[in-house]
RNA sequence: UGGGGCGUCGCCAAGUGGUAAGGCACCGGUUUUUGGUACCGGCAUUCGCAGGUUCGAAUCCUGCCGCCCCAG
């Protein structure tokens, strides 16, 4: 593979760049007759992307989506789509030479993600923004413009990789498992996938800053993007509770087993199912943790640890790349952690639901999170976590 | 009031003469493009209060305060 260039070079030189750079878009040659737009976010992930993608010759765009107010992010740490990440995009590609749009879409970003974020909480579930926004502003929105641009391809800066397959392209774990974000593009369409590009699904991340760094960016060293982007400083609560104020009605937390009320919440927003933390009740032999939400009640349901082993989940609005393998699926339920064995009952794909079951009870499976299925390292499909049947015998 | 019991960190709780376990909660950190989880670390110079006995007390004695239970 190309990126092995890359492999123990203290910096690469911009012959090497450009050697490296044309293996990873997927693109008939000759490059120079390309047109590729980059979704640009300010970070250094996008911004090796613009460097790459500028590398191979072919005319470059940098398109950054602002997607959010100014004003809440102004001094944020590893934020993107706003402010000052605006101007490190530019500057990126000012440095590059490549032209440079910024869209305004903070109106439809709002309704897509933000509003239908804290609406998710309300409902007692736990909603992942980040999806929302692949789905919708950078998978469709981006896309279309990219389109409209006649480009022949939109780059982003993803971990994760597009392969080609007999049926067309797959979706792939990235090659470093502790990058990967396949979870959060599981729901890209086959149509959506054929347009896109991930350059750096085969890339380590030290080598990503070493290419910012080698075409000179200054945005190499720059911190690595958590949290919610359009939340400052964690407090994802106060967003939601500045769109929709109810969400803060406190209530009461109960026992899910004895029906005893142990304490009060400060509304049903602040919860999650398998959250342990911030239930404020002592007192116990063993941690309690949020079991269930019921939301039109305004209870928080908890209790001990084995209350939350999952044996199967209802997934709904499901979505599939590519067919349904052969092979054993892995699942994940949450970002983080392994791929856990999974068998699936019902249709996948076009929206339908369906029934994953867990052999080996999974714990904290959250209504509002998706479950994400893996074929080895090709991404199948998955969908949103409706409701959960617990393990009875767990042990 | 008469009889009995109890009062140790926010909560639960060990410790009955030798210099304050543990759990829960809480706080901090690590991990992390969602929420969480997990892991690591921190967390009573002090045992309702005041005296006394003792080399030494949360542990023994006295008084007071508070709470609980039983009272034909």
């Amino acid at each position: 593979m190309a990126s092995a260039a890359l492999y123990g070079a203290a910096m690469p030189s911009a012959t090497a760049l450009s050697g490296l750079a044309a293996g990873l878009f997927q693109l008939p040659e000759p490059l120079a007759a390309r047109r590729i737009v980059v979704a640009m976010s300010g970070g250094v992930d996008s911004s090796a992307v613009a460097a790459l993608a500028a590398a191979t010759g072919a005319e470059v765009i940098g398109v950054t989506l602002q997607l959010y107010d100014h004003g809440a992010a102004t001094g944020r740490k590893g934020a993107c789509c706003a402010g000052e990440d605006i101007r490190d995009a530019r500057a990126v590609a000012d440095r590059l030479g490549i032209a440079h749009y910024v869209f305004d879409h903070e109106s439809a970003f709002r309704s897509e993600v933000v509003e239908r974020f804290a609406d998710e909480y309300l409902a007692g579930r736990t909603p992942i923004p980040c999806i929302r926004c692949n789905m919708g502003p950078k998978f469709t929105d981006l896309l279309a413009m990219a389109r409209e641009l006649g480009a022949d391809c939109l780059a982003t800066g993803h971990y994760v990789r597009r392969v080609a397959g007999p049926d067309g392209p797959e979706l792939h774990r990235a090659a470093d498992p502790a990058r990967d974000q396949s979870y959060f593009l599981y729901a890209t369409t086959e149509a959506q996938l054929d347009f896109l590009r991930f350059p750096l699904g085969g890339l380590a991340k030290s080598e990503v800053r070493r290419i910012a760094a080698a075409a000179g960016l200054k945005v190499a060293a720059k911190p690595d993007s958590q949290d919610i982007c359009f939340v400052p400083a964690g407090d994802y609560a106060a967003v939601v509770r500045a769109i929709r104020p109810e969400g803060e009605a406190p209530g009461e937390i109960v026992h899910a087993e004895s029906g005893l009320v142990l304490g009060r919440h400060r509304g049903v927003i602040h919860y999650t199912v398998g959250q342990r933390r911030g239930l404020e009740i002592g007192g116990q032999s063993e941690p309690l943790y949020v079991t269930g939400i019921d939301a039109p009640a305004r209870r928080v349901l908890v209790g001990p640890k084995r209350l939350l082993a999952v044996a199967a989940a209802r997934i709904t609005g499901t979505s599939r790349i590519g067919p349904l393998p052969a092979a054993p699926l892995t699942a994940k339920v949450r970002s983080l952690a392994k791929p856990v064995p999974v068998t699936l009952a019902g249709p996948l794909g076009h929206g339908a639901a369906a029934v994953i079951r867990f052999p080996t009870p999974e714990y904290g499976v959250a209504p509002g999170q998706a479950a994400v299925l893996y074929a080895g390292d090709r991404v199948v499909g998955g969908g949103w976590i409706d409701t959960t049947e617990t393990a009875t015998a767990a042990g």
